[in-house]
DNA sequence: GATATATGTTAGATTAAAATAACATATAAC
DNA sequence: GTTATATGTTATTTTAATCTAACATATATC
């Protein structure tokens, strides 16, 4: 990306953690599969040093690298629900929270989806 | 990431979905919980306009943005099994269907986890 | 009306991500 | 042993992602 993010730059443990299990599972899938790094590669559009990069688990790398590592496998139907409204109780609760349409405070794209 | 991927340029459909979703996701997250495009952007450790990509479902942008998103958000652990081997069933299955330690195509690092 | 805040938008500079290529290593097949 | 293949590793070049900053717009509050 360049001008890394602090993010990148100084991962959470959280998220170190859950990208490193995710490129992991990339390459155990890719094993499975009897994919080389340069078919997989191929079929997502990476180079085979990209797909490395992702089976190691670097932070740096375009999220649309690792979508479509997973799109090429067949998981990508997984992520569908990541953060869904429906799933996010404490986002639900903070939303309850507030009495239901007394708070006027900016109103305007909280629902044109 | 320059030099931009085929992956970024041709985005396949689901996962030019899938983006857009999560994108839309997160903000959702955020307005919910009341933070305002700077403060999570502080949080996460990315400049704001970073956060507005995200929620745009940009393709190009780092993973590790995206996933600091929802860590900051609290909402990182439902990414936690993404491609797990476990869920994997296509994968099982073919994995399945080699015979069991009769096929020498090159074994290695299957199992060095 | 005026003010404050959140977000949208744009521009320039910095910096590293990705592509390509070459070479090394390790295993499988012969 | 040799050959072929997969992966690891490094270097170079190209290109754009991110940062910072400034300005515009829209809403909320006064």
């Amino acid at each position: 990306m360049a001008r890394t993010s602090q993010i990148s730059k100084a991962l959470p443990a959280a998220v170190e953690e859950a990208l490193t299990r995710w490129g992991r599972n990339i390459r155990i899938a890719r094993l499975r599969r009897r994919l080389t790094r340069e078919d997989l590669a191929g079929r997502i559009g990476v180079s085979r040093q990209v797909l490395a990069n992702i089976e190691k688990g670097k932070p740096t790398t375009a999220v649309a690298a690792y979508l479509g590592a997973l799109w090429a496998l067949g998981l990508l139907n997984q992520l569908k629900n990541v953060a869904h409204p429906d799933q996010d109780e404490e986002g639900k609760i903070l939303e309850r929270s507030r009495s239901p349409q007394t708070a006027p405070k900016r109103r305007k794209m909280d629902d044109d989806f």
